[in-house]
DNA sequence: ACCCAGGGTCATA
DNA sequence: TATGACCATGGG
């Protein structure tokens, strides 16, 4: 037998406890936060969102605003420090074309993803990301872990498209935003032990009688 | 000296 | 539509 994506959730929330996630003093650093952890560790997005937090430029204006070649270097221990640098360059004309967050925020979430999904350098994980966890809608974001993961399990065969994955998740879970917060979370956060799947592996959450799916 | 991390765009076939 | 190259730093 096998498991289902609600009782694998139950399982790393059991063992892991609430993440309550994350990292970020406000929904415009939570997005910027979305752009710069791109493919990338969490630990030099932190040095990146420092250094503009340091030179006062955490806010769209000062980013639109700011030199291209000086935005770059506060960006650089981020890594992809010229293209980010485009795309949140990008990102923020674009919310101040918009009117701001709060305006945003006013967009039904099916609206409000189509307009991020239209900004340059946002794709679908990075503008899920954001309609979760900075404006707090009930969408599932799908990243490369939970590919992976429920592609080993055997729910999934690997190769679906993003939206296919986002509605299987969130048809299972019934647009608990709180749920697909915290699921997400733990998958991020504890991917890595997740994904250290071997035959007969008794330390990690996949295999039948390893110490979290099992059902002793 | 590798390996890869909380992806996305763009060029090519 | 579907692959592949490319982007770049820092920690293990």
């Amino acid at each position: 037998m096998s498991y289902t994506i609600r009782q694998v959730y139950q399982r790393l929330r059991k063992h892991h406890g609430p993440q309550d996630w994350w990292p970020g003093d406000s929904p415009f650093e939570i997005m910027v936060g979305a752009i710069l952890t791109q493919n990338t560790a969490w630990s030099n997005v932190e040095k990146a969102i420092d250094n503009l937090k340091a030179a006062e430029c955490l806010d769209a204006t000062s980013i639109v605003d700011m030199p291209q070649e000086e935005l770059a270097g506060l960006l650089r221990p981020s890594g992809y420090f010229n293209i980010k640098t485009r795309r949140l360059k990008a990102f923020c004309q674009w919310l101040l074309d918009e009117g701001g967050e709060k305006k945003v925020s006013r967009y039904d979430t099916d609206v409000m993803r189509q307009k991020l999904l239209s900004v340059h350098g946002v794709g679908p994980e990075t503008a899920d990301d954001m309609v979760l966890y900075a404006f707090d809608r009930p969408v599932f974001v799908i990243d490369a872990y939970t590919r992976r993961i429920f592609s080993r399990l055997g729910l999934f065969s690997g190769d679906e498209g993003y939206e296919e994955l986002r509605q299987a998740f969130e048809s299972r879970l019934k647009g608990d935003s709180d749920l697909y917060n915290e699921y997400h979370a733990l998958i991020v956060l504890h991917g890595k032990d997740i994904c250290k799947v071997r035959p007969n592996c008794d330390d990690c959450v996949l295999t039948t009688g390893c110490q979290y799916i099992s059902n002793r």
